[in-house]
DNA sequence: TATGTGTGTAAGTAGCTACTTGCATACAGT
DNA sequence: ACTGTATGCAAGTAGCTACTTACACACATA
């Protein structure tokens, strides 16, 4: 791993703890075990260092694919969601500082949505494609429920270690809940095991 | 109004538009019309103002009422959920902040977690009454739809303007559709009118 | 008229910030 | 052995930050 690349990874990690004001480039220098100098002869500046870093960043490719063809939707919507819950957890102090920057720095905004935007879009297509493939009658908006389950993902993701009174218990339980409760909401029934 | 409510005033508005690091005292006294050195006369330090202004935004009562006894659940809850919407999206780059500063100021946190998990649980009990009222015989956990309708609320209100493209159209529309994704999936049936 | 209270003004302190410059050094390729 | 490249190190600059001190003034009350 060059230099470079430990100046990245570095701001990526001071950043998600202390926000871009809190970033010094000293601290930044100090976690990647590198003179203060040498981040302005790569980078030329903490803005262009900072900007490159949450992009680099927001662009890892993930995730889990949903299928073309459903086959057992309580099974893959909840394998798939915890999967985004478990990427959107380990990130979370990144995306919230991006959150919080919003105002002041809406470029690196732009890139951090890009993921949620996709992953919404992914679920809105299996919803229809549960519906064109007789899951479901219901006419309910595909992108309600895509909405519905990115948003208690998210929450839940950004939210139990903040607020774990307000989540439901045991963690492990939570993600099959909301997606049983979500499929029972737009019509599908479950495929075969009771309870 | 007087000077200290409103120095208080604007380091509120100061600090949801560029956080913590971002409120300097200069920046707080010109927003207030009032000399950098009152601030210090009042407050001591920046960091007791912005605590003070943070916890008295955050003490503010609310907000409407879910009824003990439901009568008409979808209607109930779509109204409820439209006011806390509009809470939170008149705060949301207060609550940005607060959640941007977790790591460097959790006290702020401890604040600004209280009114969702107050929501919360009033949601939490409101769908037991439900239960018990017998709008329905599911077993579903409470916690459950509660976490669920308050994270979808929360995504829209936070996240609508950051990317609406991923979020259900007209706005208008949006919470009565998850209000009713969600009744449905707790098995409780509408109430009269058709469509 | 005298006095205290609230506020503004001017100036200053010590520390941190991003960023620059100049020089030393270690190491790789030729 | 020579040279270029990558890095460290020491020092410095200009600007901002929280916060302090000392003083002036305006106004209300006694």
């Amino acid at each position: 791993m060059d230099t470079r690349d430990q100046i990245l990874a570095a701001a990526t990690t001071v950043f998600s703890q202390h926000g871009f004001r809190g970033s010094t480039t000293r601290r930044i220098a100090d976690a990647a075990g590198v003179n203060e100098v040498t981040i302005f002869r790569y980078f030329g500046s903490k803005d262009a260092l900072l900007e490159e870093a949450v992009r680099l960043d927001s662009t890892t490719p993930l995730s889990g694919l949903l299928p073309e063809v459903p086959q057992d939707p309580e099974a893959e919507l909840t394998s798939w969601s915890e999967a985004i819950r478990d990427h959107l957890h380990a990130k979370r102090s990144l995306i919230r500082k991006c959150m919080g920057e919003l105002e002041e720095r809406p470029e690196m905004m732009l890139c951090a949505k890009q993921a949620p935007v996709r992953s919404t879009n992914t679920l809105c297509k299996y919803f229809e494609s549960l519906r064109k493939h007789g899951f479901t009658q219901d006419e309910s908006d595909p992108m309600v429920a895509a909405t519905m389950l990115m948003g208690t993902i998210f929450h839940d993701a950004m939210g139990r270690e903040m607020m774990p009174e307000a989540m439901p218990k045991p963690q492990s339980k939570a993600v099959p809940q909301y997606v049983r409760l979500l499929l029972k909401g737009i019509g599908v029934k479950r495929k075969s095991h009771t309870q």
